[in-house]
DNA sequence: TTGTAAGCGTTATCAG
DNA sequence: CTGATAACGCTTACAA
């Protein structure tokens, strides 16, 4: 049944030592077995159903061929974009992705770094949402540092300073040039609708959109700014809040298109119509909210780049020099649910 | 820099033999190890930064801690629920999950099997759609005796038969019981969009309603059955043809919500209303779908539970009573897009 | 309780 | 071009 057949099998079934076997099937570095001989052996291979073993090649060559992969939830759309990246890349290259959850906590997430090191693979992207917390921060420095100096290689994305290579995307570009667009459409009372305090996204594409609202001479009252998870239901009560406080505003800007989403159900179960009464927009560009209508105004993030960028960076053999910093460009989208209001806003 | 710490290096610290270095540091079957050795080796390794090479101890052990996991598309929203399920089983046994999307190739699903066998995974879960193509079948089918003649467990998600043990959504179950809601809601002409042909499940939900209405008396005319591609477009372009042969259709029933959604979209655009001029339903109730107005009455599959199921079943290590079949139960979920005509339908 | 030593399946070094 | 044989890092009988 379980009648494992090693490489010695085929060697002895194909009258050949050890070595010639191996150099036969694999044609390793110096390829030199006369064909005759390689053929004797590759069709011993086949008449016993031979399958090279993996982790003893790794063993032998002190190297796997697996890349691992910690995210937090598949489930989002953003992240699961991600993954395909990061397994298409690694597929062209015949390595294997293993993909740990951390469910959105800190120290399990440092966990499955030191998990991924004790399984030898041979890079490592991290690609959870960041955090604004020094002390998750150091231990995964810590253990980022320790699996770099076991070998291995390590990306994170999201944000640089965490000791290795990283891939970030421009929120600021992004938010920036939406905040512009937006302004350019006629819109001058901007509410923001965003994440938990601190989500580094969701801070950065928040303070992005103030300062350039502010530039632009519309600086975004303290009270115009809600804070809430990054749900749907995160987002409707924000709505919820935001139109409680009957503060004049023409567009809300929502970190991301989940949030975006809420606050429109949120808007509509109030009777608030979107955009007749106010103008919202979210981020991302998650595509399957494609048929929500209005359709919804948001800035462009290529999930799928960030991670082959990622996953790209993290196998790129060459020699090292110091933390490589790649950026993700964004694209402003603009859609129905921020209609232009500069007729209007002629005030 | 690449300084590897090996246990022997450990021990060597700790002045322990290289065994007592291991079963100190694993506390293996027989966990008699001297607390204060034990103390001294654990002291050595935490100071020696050791870490244990897994794929030593794969090869030492005889099994690794992986399981592998094929799919076709993690964007996809089911699938990445079923991701989700199984990386979440598998962490609670501390296993690492392997990653392979086939991207909708037969052929690379059964390489993918393959390389997990040379990975030695411990188990297999191959969980992409299934289609109506019996050589692809038998090669995989192959494929899979192979990995378990090696030892492996394997699980295919979605239909039986492959040889080895499966989980399968009860779609027949779900297609009846909305029909049989529709029907008890007044609804007498239906329609089916369907997915491609070969479609497995899209073959056995478009039969399942065209049967369940033909039992209620309500025979589907061909002509309101039109096949497309499972995808938003497809729906779309379904759901055009459909309203160009100008048949009485009252319900459209779409094999799944993607393609509900284009056909949501596509009605739309042409002035048809939904669900006033005609209703429709999808299949799945996939989340992100939930604002979509209006909501869409559909047939909810417990895809993370299909995955967790899965997942459970490839770990069972009792002994096996040939091929398992596991069926994961669906449920109607009936919303604003199939209202009740039941006094309109005074007939 | 601890140590010795024999594998685990390959690769790779080094002679022939 | 081919063949012994020593690693690779760990576990696990078997001894002591």
């Amino acid at each position: 049944m379980t009648a494992r057949v090693t490489l010695s099998d085929v060697a002895r079934e194909a009258g050949v030592s050890l070595a010639t076997a191996s150099r036969a099937i694999n044609g390793s570095a110096n390829r030199t077995v006369r064909p005759e001989l390689r053929a004797r052996v590759l069709t011993a291979a086949a008449r016993l159903r031979y399958t090279p073993d993996a982790t003893a090649q790794a063993m032998a060559r002190g190297r796997t061929t697996s890349v691992g992969l910690v995210v937090h939830d598949v489930t989002d759309p953003s992240c699961a974009a991600l993954v395909a990246g990061v397994v298409g890349v690694a597929d062209a290259s015949d390595l294997q992705v293993t993909l740990a959850c951390a469910q959105h906590e800190a120290a399990r997430e440092i966990e499955l770094v030191r998990v991924l090191q004790r399984q030898r693979a041979r890079a490592v992207v991290v690609a959870g949402p960041r955090h604004d917390d020094d002390v998750a921060d150091d231990l995964l420095r810590q253990a980022l540092a320790d699996y770099v100096a076991a070998g291995g290689a390590a990306v994170v994305v999201g944000t640089a300073g965490l000791g290795v290579d990283a891939v970030v995307v421009d929120d600021v570009g992004g938010a920036d040039a939406l905040a512009h667009a937006l302004h350019a459409l006629g819109y001058r009372q901007p509410a923001v609708l965003g994440g938990p305090r601190t989500h580094l996204a969701s801070q950065t594409r928040r303070d992005a959109f103030s300062r350039a609202f502010g530039a632009l001479g519309c600086p975004v009252d303290p009270a115009h700014v809600v804070l809430g998870d990054l749900t749907h239901e995160g987002g409707a009560t924000a709505m919820r809040e935001l139109l409680a406080r009957r503060r004049p505003v023409d567009v809300v800007l929502a970190v991301d298109d989940v949030l975006a989403l809420g606050a429109l159900a949120a808007a509509r179960a109030l009777g608030v119509r979107v955009p007749q009464d106010v103008a919202l927009t979210g981020f991302d560009d998650v595509l399957t909210l494609r048929d929500v209508v209005p359709q919804l105004t948001t800035v462009r993030v290529p999930h799928g780049d960030v991670g082959r960028c990622a996953a790209l960076l993290a196998l790129d053999e060459r020699p090292r020099t110091g933390a490589r910093v790649l950026t993700v460009d964004t694209e402003v989208l603009l859609r129905a649910s921020t209609p232009d209001r500069s007729g209007r806003a002629v005030a």
